[in-house]
DNA sequence: ACTATATATGAACGAATGTTCATATGAACA
DNA sequence: TGTTCATATGAACATTCGTTCATATATAGT
C-alpha cells in the first residue's frame, strides 16, 4: 500500500493527482488552516436552531434569561449554556440589573447573516 | 415542583416570565420551527473546515475528487463523504467524464457567504 | 473477460455537541 | 444572617458528526 506513483505534476505525498496545475492554484489560494478553522467555528455557532432562536429574539431588544427561556420554551439551564457559547463568541453581550441579567446582540453582522441564510432557505423551496 | 405561578402577563407553561410584552413580541416574530431548523442546517454545512476547504477550492474551477484530496491532503474516501453532504445540500454539482467526476459550485451565494465570515474572523483579531 | 483506476458507500469508532439534573453563585430583601 | 429569586456551571448522558477501513460500483483499456 505504498508504491503509488506520484502522477503528472509530481506533488508531495503519495496522493495521486490528475490536474497538477489546478491543484497547485487551489493550494496557493487556500487560506491557512487556522483561519479556516475559525471560519468553520464561526458558522458552527449558527448551526444550532436554539442559538438561532436566541439571536433572533434579540433582534428587537435585550432580554433576560428567563424571558428567552419562555420564548423558546426551554429550561433555564439550557438557555444559559447556549448564552455562554454566544457570549464567548462575542455575538451577545450582557448587563446586570439586580438579580436579572439582560442579554443583547453584540455584533451588527448577525442580523444580516441570518437573514441571508433565511433567504437561501426560502429560495430552495 | 409544580406550583410555580405564571407571572405578569400570564403566558402558558410554568415558565416564569418577567417581561410578558417582550416575550410576546419575540414569539410573534419568530419564524416557524421548521424554517429555523433549515436555517441552522444550512449553517451546519459550513461549520466544518474540510467542507470550507472544498468549497474554497472550487471557487476557481471545477475539480475532480482526487485533486481535491491532494489539495486537502486527505483520503479519497473522506473527501467523497463530504462531497456527498455538499451535493445533498445542492451546494455543489458534478459531471462525469469517463472515470473522472468533476465537482463544481452549484450556488452563487457560497462565495459571498464564506467571504463574509472570513471578514468577520479577520476583524475579531 | 480481466485488470486498473476513479469514485461511492456502509460499518465502526472516537470526538464533539446539546440537554438535563443537581448544585453553586450572587444579589435583593426580610 | 437567612431566604428567595435569577442565573451560572459541572457532570452525565444520548446523539450527531467526521474520519477510517474495507468493499462496492462504474468506466476504460488490454
Amino acid at each position: 500500500m505504498n508504491k503509488k506513483r506520484a502522477a503528472a505534476g509530481g506533488i508531495m505525498c503519495e496522493i495521486p493527482v490528475i490536474h497538477a496545475d489546478v491543484v497547485k492554484r487551489a493550494e496557493k489560494s487556500l487560506p491557512g488552516h487556522e483561519v479556516l478553522y475559525e471560519v468553520a467555528d464561526f458558522f458552527k455557532i449558527f448551526g444550532d436552531s436554539t442559538r438561532i432562536k436566541i439571536l433572533w429574539s434579540l433582534f428587537f431588544s435585550e432580554m433576560c434569561v428567563c424571558d428567552i427561556g419562555a420564548v423558546l420554551r426551554m429550561e433555564q439551564s439550557a438557555v444559559s449554556h447556549q448564552l455562554r457559547v454566544l457570549k464567548q463568541s462575542r455575538l451577545v453581550k450582557y448587563r446586570r440589573q439586580g438579580k436579572v441579567i439582560y442579554y443583547s446582540l453584540d455584533d451588527s453582522h448577525v442580523k444580516g447573516i441570518i437573514n441571508q441564510a433565511l433567504e437561501h432557505v426560502k429560495e430552495s423551496n
